[in-house]
DNA sequence: ACCTGAACACCGTTCAAGT
DNA sequence: ACCTGAACACCGTTCAAGT
């Protein structure tokens, strides 16, 4: 048989992607296969790479639809001042380690077989999550150059990223006794204390 | 054939640690294997589990040699005083994902299939890492109690990770441009500054 | 044009059988 | 007792061939 055309490429994108997210929330990233994906969705693996390049590029793009999320939620922090916001932000980064662990890890442990490079429409994406930060960060101190601010933006977020890590890995390894969410605030306490003057 | 007997079982396991970080350092952890590894050392794959319970206690050994080596690093700047000592113990973590990026990524960026806990053994290795931040952190304010100096040792330690992390991606993936040693010192002066009271 | 299904080159893991 | 080698149940990926 062949032929079916029941779905549009759109569509088979779509469906698989879907596939992709359920399969690595219910069993886990590491017992994800291009196999079960397109046993899911009722069609055989071959035609997975007729739609997407490999695996890597088919993960690429369920972790597009996470990234998007998560912009989102930083977004509709950005209308309050400046600490508030970057708070903000930071509790929403981290309640996607916490509450959504197996999207996450996808999205930030996930690395390329054969070190090949993230293409550039992802690059960008993780890029625009630094940059709110750094808008944030230079409404906070104006007296500091767009040099400070980057490298300052890059530090603190670098921070949040790592106690996300530490977040979901007691999620998933042992039940830490950590308050993941008074480590956030401590960090932007008193990094931004400082570094902002008082 | 069978009984060959030319090693004993703890130097088939030193061969095959060896073996491990080798492979792990010219073709990266996904490139990774049992059989590989078997080859590497002149054995077949089904010995390996005479003497490893699976390729992940395999893993797990080979991480131990390299958490060794860092807390033999971080403990040599034990000396200073604690700021110094802080500063040190961080640029060695740094170090260790920049000059080693591999090995430091099989330690930190590994999971354990079937979400298996990690064994006792191995959890008190890394504790152990905390415990030598936490000494310093108690040298430094000591008017702190300590569930506070817990707290900030965990989330100071959380972000000189978050860093770690960044710089074994951009070695990886692409050439960033940033300069983690400046991030290091940003994140360790601001938050120190701030929490040790200016 | 769309999709299959078989094939290729791999995996981790187990275990009866050889010495 | 020590180790092999074959087997099992999987992988990602390719591509000639069917409709």
């Amino acid at each position: 048989m062949a032929r079916r055309n029941q779905h549009s490429r759109e569509e088979l994108q779509g469906l698989a992607i879907q596939a992709v997210r359920e399969l690595v929330v219910e069993k886990g990233l590491e017992k994800l296969s291009v196999r079960k994906v397109a046993d899911r969705i009722g069609y055989t693996a071959g035609m997975l790479y007729h739609v997407f390049a490999n695996l890597d590029d088919l993960i690429l793009h369920a972790n597009a639809a996470t990234l998007d999320q998560l912009l989102g939620d930083m977004d509709s922090a950005a209308d309050s001042s400046p600490a508030r916001a970057l708070h903000q932000m930071a509790s929403a980064y981290l309640a996607l380690a916490r509450e959504q662990t197996a999207l996450w890890q996808m999205v930030f442990m996930h690395r390329m077989q054969n070190a090949a490079p993230v293409p550039d429409w992802y690059q960008q994406k993780t890029a625009a999550l630094f940059d709110r930060v750094e808008r944030q960060m230079a409404g906070l101190a104006t007296d500091h150059d767009p040099a400070q601010i980057h490298l300052a933006a890059r530090t603190l977020w670098s921070g949040v990223h790592g106690i996300a890590v530490l977040a979901a890995q007691d999620k998933l390894v042992v039940a830490g006794d950590v308050d993941e969410q008074a480590m956030l605030e401590s960090l932007l306490e008193h990094y931004l204390n400082s570094w902002a003057g008082e």
